[in-house]
DNA sequence: GTGAACAACATTGTCGACAATCTTTCATTT
DNA sequence: AAATGAAAGATTGTCGACAATGTTGTTCAC
């Protein structure tokens, strides 16, 4: 994807939202597929070029990051793109680990009917396309998987938490780690998942939420070896 | 106190951070404390010159507030402090409870020797001023308890999301919720928690953290209860 | 008198320029 | 040749002004 310059057109078909909030998706999105290294230095001024804007909402977008954990910023020196580690990916895991069986819970409880039935209608849709092979769907399927789980846990706050603050940086590591050959799997545990909300058993699901994510993480973390180690030997 | 104008000696004789940084500290005070008062709108003007910079930092300032729950920004509209409300509470307090609690099974885990002396040290201190009746070291005291053992937990995520995120507000309901009507019982609640640490007792150490905090949940929303009350009655 | 349209005002969003700080380069000394 | 220091360059931090948007108050029609 191109970098997308802000035109008088895309201003007005976009629902004009600010500057900001335009290209921080753009950014996000370069940073997440890795357009934009890990580590790599950003520099103000040659990113607000890139899209055709000046320095100031670029700072602003920069911050955003910075809270969604994809950027860090040190005062006077700059901003970098994250490192992909394996400490932080189990912090980052363990953490998501609570939280999402929390929400878990949650939805077990106070979920309504016409969000079960939408989350019946995504498990079917993904186990189609799990038939169909497509796995491009498969990613964005997971995505929302957990997304609508986490609305239905009803807390704002743990929501906020979730999606404004860590989702973004596990989007990060699942695309660059993800190893596409465990997707069988993963959905008959999702299956599993939504019928505990289902019966209301609020500990039943998120015990297996716990689980669901720990596969994950050791799915992940064992790709991220294996990155790194392919990486270290291509220096020498 | 006043808000303290940035001038030549204040900043060589702070350690030089940046402007965003200084005012940032003070805002989160009088938001805290209630000076500026829950619900009402800010002006970046009005702010920027109260601390006699621009309305740049005021900005980034601002969005840093938002990060911390602090504040609530509509975009073309303007930054607002934010309410309290019991059903935000209860939200804010369920997830402090789970994480604070993962802090305290991960603590018990991890902590090391220093640490943990320092942690018995601060309990002490803090028995100490409980039998001399102080209540302000009481509060700060408190804070640091808790801080101690999300530090001690040694997962930077999730430190970064409880200081970062969610703590200022936390700070600001028990400060202007609070009814100083509790010490003795959260200080005994306090070195239980230090003992089950100690013991590398996870779990109990989890549990008891959880239990602290619902205490501290009920004690806060029954003095909200009251404000809102009063608050409903005085305008008539 | 009430409601809608419009104009005047206030506030936020964006920009370009300058100041402060950090980084790099290059000369100098040991 | 390596280390130190200073100067030049590049980058971030801050500012004031203008543009875009939201808000308020007034007028007019009904």
């Amino acid at each position: 994807m191109q970098p997308q310059k802000i035109t008088a057109e895309s201003v007005t078909s976009d629902k004009n939202q600010t500057l900001v909030e335009q290209i921080l998706v753009q950014i996000q999105e370069s940073i997440i597929k890795g357009e934009l290294r890990p580590g790599s230095k950003i520099n103000e001024q040659a990113l607000a070029e890139k899209y055709g804007i000046s320095r100031g909402p670029t700072r602003e977008a920069l911050q955003q990051l910075e809270r969604q954990r994809l950027v860090v910023r040190i005062p006077h020196v700059g901003a970098r793109v994250a490192t992909l580690t394996i400490e932080e990916l189990n912090d980052l895991y363990e953490l998501r680990s609570t939280l999402e069986g929390m929400a878990c819970e949650l939805a077990a409880q106070r979920i309504d009917e016409q969000q079960l039935s939408q989350l019946w209608a995504l498990l079917e849709q993904q186990e189609a396309d799990l038939a169909r092979g497509d796995s491009y769907f498969q990613q964005e399927g997971d995505v929302d998987f957990h997304y609508q789980i986490i609305q239905a846990s009803g807390n704002r706050h743990l929501q906020e938490t979730l999606i404004g603050g860590l989702y973004h940086l596990l989007r990060m590591y699942r695309y660059q780690c993800t190893s596409s050959s465990r997707p069988v799997r993963a959905i008959a545990e999702h299956r599993r998942i939504v019928e505990a909300i289902a019966a209301r058993d609020a500990e039943l699901a998120g015990l297996l939420m716990r689980r669901h994510i720990e596969q994950g993480r050791q799915n992940t973390e064992q790709r991220l070896r294996q990155l790194t180690a392919q990486e270290a030997s291509a220096v020498s």
